[in-house]
DNA sequence: CATTATGACGCT
DNA sequence: AGCGTCATA
């Protein structure tokens, strides 16, 4: 079968999803998730009362006077987890959205059962490649003569009852569109009853193909009995991915309670816009015939990617809207406006081809914790204060992400804005070791001394950040004690040296003479490996302790807190040689951050650069990129 | 336009 | 590697 099938998975207003299932209530009682005086989250009975993700509190209540308002879990200072607090406040209350990450954890640890082929794409949405799954069954059908065939072509004749919506065929009723049922239009004002569509049979699904009715029309009885099969194998393959799909959904519904919609279809892309046509609890299937067709008056901002300034571009460059317009535009013309590569992009994924593979990947790749503070904060007091609260949010999160997945970052940021504009800084250095990280204060004074002498205030935000995640370390450690000369009362004396066999290339390395006269240097100078030094160095009982022959730095004499300074001279080795073993990247840092670049005028100057960047990217380090250059 | 996360990418 | 921007939910 040459046909990828890809499916795409998400979960319904998924944070109220999870407060519903938390709080015991069925998805018929009316529930919305409250950041501050926002919602963040509404589910789809109290989307009927005209309520939508950043409504606000007051307009819930209005609209909606039964409705269940959860605001989510918070931290104070004095918090060392996140709780359900009664009364949270913005001045002294971070928000966690733990809650939501540890659910989430649960469901894709569920749904990666179902393909070997699994990518997390967010908190609450995946994508499965079932192609391998689908061609075992296909085979077996072949084997079991159990695939009816049509007899003119030879080709599958395939049913689509029970699969779920197939776009242009189960959903197909021409007649101009008349008053919308539900959802969009107008309702501006008050509505006094839950309008239409029973909740009640939500769960009851797809018996019928009425109750997977398209938006717009109410299916004629009679468009139920229309012809409900298509042929060919890609159809069929299709086909089978639906009834996986189906399983799949059962299968978190059932063991989880948590309802979701999905898309089936040839591509990632395809399946995502899928999984958005029909929800809540419904699923999709794009067919390859009716890609065109869907996609022809379809709004190009509906595609992932062309949501934002890009199709915004698109939209002015040639006044333009959906799809069908895009195909208009030649080539060479998108790849003048938006250059080489991203035009090359444009012109494939506005008519369905999209050929990004589903990744493994179920882990985040960085973990962080963010206030925003409004109006900014002046008091270095309270940067402190907010910068322990958000150390202690990250010192547990990492610690349950290391129990869970052995795993440590290598990098750690503070991100800053300043002065209430958009614009923010970022300071990053190495992360200190997992047992060197004792208390979350450790991070909070980190977090200070990376952002150094600079004027951060007033202080519109504050973000921690962890990124650049390996496997924890499994360094023999016993080698490194030759790089550490125990302190006694007396005066200095080496410590007994142990298994000189091992490791000797690492000790090579670490004991090379250029290396330790640039480490002098650099210990008063990088300015990212400095801070942590200055953070752990002070408060130190050297009594206890023993002194890094290189650096003079006293360390904890446990065998990992060794290994953690031996990583360190690493990083530093590495630092110093990196692209080209220059000096200038660990000169001071120059002063300018983002001076140089204005709010608003961003774009043009900077697609420019990039363009020219990915010109040459599609020359020589994709080469795969030329094969989008299709027709269709 | 918000909040609090994430991931990807270009540039240096 | 480090930083800024864009995109998405």
């Amino acid at each position: 079968m040459k046909k990828r099938v890809i499916m795409h998975i998400d979960l319904d207003s998924f944070y109220a999803q999870v407060e519903s299932v938390r709080l015991g209530l069925p998805n018929d009682v009316p529930l919305a998730v409250q950041q501050w005086q926002l919602l963040t989250a509404v589910n789809y009975a109290a989307r009927a009362f005209g309520l939508k993700k950043m409504s606000s509190v007051d307009e819930a209540r209005r609209l909606c006077p039964d409705i269940t308002l959860v605001h989510v879990a918070s931290m104070t200072a004095e918090d060392s987890a996140p709780q359900y607090h009664p009364n949270p406040h913005y001045s002294t209350h971070k928000i966690s959205l733990d809650v939501y990450r540890n659910a989430s954890k649960t469901i894709m640890t569920l749904l990666s059962r179902f393909s070997n082929s699994f990518q997390r794409a967010s908190i609450d949405e995946a994508y499965l490649d079932l192609t391998d799954e689908v061609n075992a069954r296909i085979e077996k059908m072949k084997a079991d003569g159990s695939i009816e065939t049509d007899p003119d072509s030879g080709l599958p004749i395939v049913d689509w009852t029970g699969a779920g919506i197939v776009v242009g065929l189960s959903d197909v009723e021409k007649k101009p569109p008349a008053a919308p049922t539900v959802s969009e239009a107008s309702t501006p004002s008050s509505i006094q009853s839950p309008p239409p569509m029973e909740e009640s049979d939500m769960f009851e699904e797809e018996q019928n193909q009425a109750a997977q009715s398209p938006k717009l029309l109410p299916v004629a009885p009679e468009a139920i009995k229309r012809k409900l099969t298509t042929l060919g194998w890609a159809d069929l393959q299709l086909r089978i991915g639906a009834d996986i799909c189906n399983d799949i959904r059962d299968t978190v519904f059932k063991e989880l309670h948590y309802t979701c919609s999905a898309g089936i279809s040839h591509n990632k892309t395809l399946a995502k816009i899928g999984s958005g046509l029909n929800k809540p609890f419904k699923q999709s299937i794009l067919l390859e015939d009716q890609v065109l067709p869907f996609l022809e008056p379809l709004p190009f901002s509906k595609i992932r990617n062309l949501g934002g300034k890009l199709g915004t571009e698109i939209e002015e460059a040639w006044n333009i809207k959906t799809c069908g317009e895009l195909w208009k535009i030649p080539l060479p013309a998108l790849q003048t406006t938006l250059g080489e590569a991203q035009g090359i992009w444009v012109h494939d994924i506005s008519r369905g081809i999209c050929s990004e593979s589903v990744t493994f990947a179920q882990l985040q790749k960085s973990l962080g914790a963010v206030k925003s503070l409004r109006p900014p904060v002046s008091k270095m007091a309270d940067i402190s204060k907010w910068l322990h609260v958000l150390a202690s949010e990250i010192f547990l999160r990492l610690k349950e992400d290391h129990e869970d997945h052995a795993r440590w970052p290598r990098t750690f940021s503070v991100i800053y804005r300043t002065n209430g504009s958009r614009q923010s800084t970022a300071r990053s250095g190495p992360m200190p070791s997992r047992v060197r990280l004792t208390t979350p204060d450790i991070l909070a004074k980190l977090a200070l001394s990376l952002i150094g002498s600079a004027s951060i205030v007033p202080c519109g935000m504050l973000s921690l950040n962890c990124t650049s995640f390996a496997p924890e370390e499994s360094t023999t450690t016993t080698s490194v004690t030759h790089f550490f000369k125990k302190v006694e009362q007396d005066g200095e004396k080496a410590v007994a040296p142990v298994q000189s066999d091992e490791h000797v290339s690492g000790r090579q390395a670490f004991s090379n003479e250029s290396l330790q006269s640039n480490n002098s240097e650099n210990q008063t100078q990088h300015p990212c490996l400095r801070p942590l030094d200055a953070v752990l160095n002070s408060g130190i009982d050297k009594d206890h302790c023993i002194r890094c022959d290189i650096c003079g730095q006293w360390i904890e004499p446990d065998d990992l807190s060794l290994a953690e300074h031996q990583d360190y001279h690493v990083a530093l080795t590495l630092h110093q040689t990196l692209p080209t073993g220059e000096p200038t990247i660990i000169t001071p840092r120059s002063q300018a951050t983002t001076s140089g670049r204005k709010g608003g005028s961003s774009s043009s100057a900077d697609k420019g650069k990039k363009r020219k960047k990915t010109e040459n990217a599609a020359e020589s380090s994709n080469p795969s990129i030329s094969r989008f250059f299709k027709p269709v």
